[in-house]
DNA sequence: CTGTATCCGACGTGATACTG
DNA sequence: CAGTATCACGTCGGATACAG
């Protein structure tokens, strides 16, 4: 990402005018912006779940989109999965240190964005309205 | 017209209605996730920027894409839009209260993502050397 | 300078069917 | 139960050209 050729001064850190960190904040927010990953994250906060148990309870989400999910979380090492060799089979997701971690400033972000909902969505009626004319 | 691009409503069923908080979380976090929002959120951080100015620090972003993210973040009352009507024009961007207060948890996330990176990378390498079996 | 309009390829997403 | 495979579709995002 950052030009190998290009030496990065030791700037303190003063996000805005640090362009390199950008990058690695843009690929960890690619994640959590993920349509369904903060979702996961979520349920997997109280403890392990099943597979069929995080699909029921998020409801609306396809079997599709939840393997690829999980599937990204456990690359990034947010999540482990725990097979049991069991008939039928049985398969644990739970966070990892690093995403309960990660769970922390999420879940600041989620509760900035529940406590000021009410004042985007007036913003966003506002601009609607001055744009339909 | 409208950009299809800032459209966020429309989810399908809800989710857990126990987690109903959920949808506004994934609401922000679509904006946050966004491709670009967040550089652009950065780049306010300092102060009020000109188009071109944006376009120039962030290196990599189209105009459309600039155009669309700066509407989406207008729209959600994150940032204002102010023309002076000179020539040639002038257009400032500027963060908003309610952006500047997004922006301390994003910067938090970012962070936290900075922080944690190489554990994330690690995570990966590790991940697809498993998977490359 | 600051946008808008249009084309087009790439990718994300869902529905469905099938496997172990 | 817990996936994988395949297809179809819509949207995203970049490049380019053009306008105010």
């Amino acid at each position: 990402m950052r030009p190998a050729n290009i030496r990065v001064p030791a700037l303190p850190p003063q996000p805005g005018t640090d362009h390199s960190d950008c990058r690695a904040v843009a690929s960890v927010l690619a994640r959590v912006g993920d349509k369904w990953s903060v979702f996961v994250i979520m349920m997997l906060i109280d403890g392990p779940r099943r597979f069929n148990e995080l699909k029921r309870t998020i409801a609306g989400i396809s079997q599709r989109m939840l393997t690829l999910t999980l599937r990204g979380l456990e690359r990034d090492g947010l999540v482990t999965r725990t097979v049991f060799p069991t008939i039928p089979p049985r398969v644990d997701y739970e966070l990892t240190d690093l995403g309960r971690g990660l769970a922390e400033p999420v879940r600041a972000l989620g509760q900035w964005a529940f406590e000021h909902l009410p004042e985007i969505e007036g913003a966003r009626r506002d601009f609607d309205v001055r744009n339909a004319d």
